[in-house]
DNA sequence: TCGCATAGGGATAAATTTATCCCTATTGTA
DNA sequence: TACAATAGGGATAAATTTATCCCTATGCGA
């Protein structure tokens, strides 16, 4: 594993759930269990744009933060269904906010995602103004 | 600038809102810029584990995005004063949502964080038994 | 005169996170 | 017989984010 150089930073409650949600794909893994979406492969399937690899670690890290646990199949070939926990399930009204906020505000947020290389070319004050940015 | 080489994921309402709050520090800054800290000095010191340098870019990031704003004071030595726009305004009571659900757990929280290491030893599955995790 | 405070940005190193590729094992199917 | 499907993890490269250090400018106080 990584052996973390920059100790962690946990002073208030927003330091600590960003330490479990804080990772590219978590808040929606835990979504897709959360809906039912069980399997391993289902989920990847269901986010095609992670990789495996980044799910399984991804997921590892959500089961040991006990968001979600993880049932074993002794089959072949493999089988492993996730769930959501209780603890998890009590983030699910955090996560709707997010996407909520997300979804109500798609266009402008999309307008001021992508353009952001603009740079004004007057941005600089004047000698007696305030600028407002 | 960086130039990005893999492009955006930009599918949902999580994806958006996720652009513009990913950021060790974004969070964290638009609370104290609400709450009327709006200088980035001001800033700097509620934020003392914060690198000088990224806050200066997190919070134009912010601003590009549109949730802060920004006025230059025109005099030495230089005065900035930052304000929450009327759209960061709507973040708030997201943010509050995310900062209350770690305040709330936060026991629980700490102990999950810092136990991570963890191997337990009989973790593999048993030959006839489901195995949960 | 020296140094501080102030805001910002360039250059570069370091830390951290993701992506890629490969290997394990087994049964069923083409 | 070769290959897909399944879950996981090692090794390593690449991408991305942060940290460090340094430089600019100016009026004020020691």
């Amino acid at each position: 594993m990584y052996e973390r150089k920059i100790p962690l930073t946990l002073n208030c409650g927003l330091d600590l759930i960003g330490e479990v949600l804080y990772g590219k794909w978590k808040i929606r893994l835990l979504w897709f269990i959360n809906e039912g979406h069980k399997r391993p492969s289902e989920l990847q399937r269901k986010i095609p744009d992670a990789s495996r690899r980044v799910l399984t670690i991804q997921l590892k890290e959500l089961e040991e933060h006990e968001l979600i646990s993880k049932v074993i199949y002794p089959v072949v070939p493999p089988k492993v269904e996730y769930s959501i926990t209780d603890f998890g399930k009590t983030l699910i009204p955090v996560i709707s906010a997010l996407g909520n906020w997300g979804d109500k505000n798609e266009a402008r947020l999309r307008s001021v995602i992508l353009k952001e290389p603009k740079r004004l070319p007057g941005q600089i004050q004047a000698s007696h103004n305030l600028t407002k940015v």
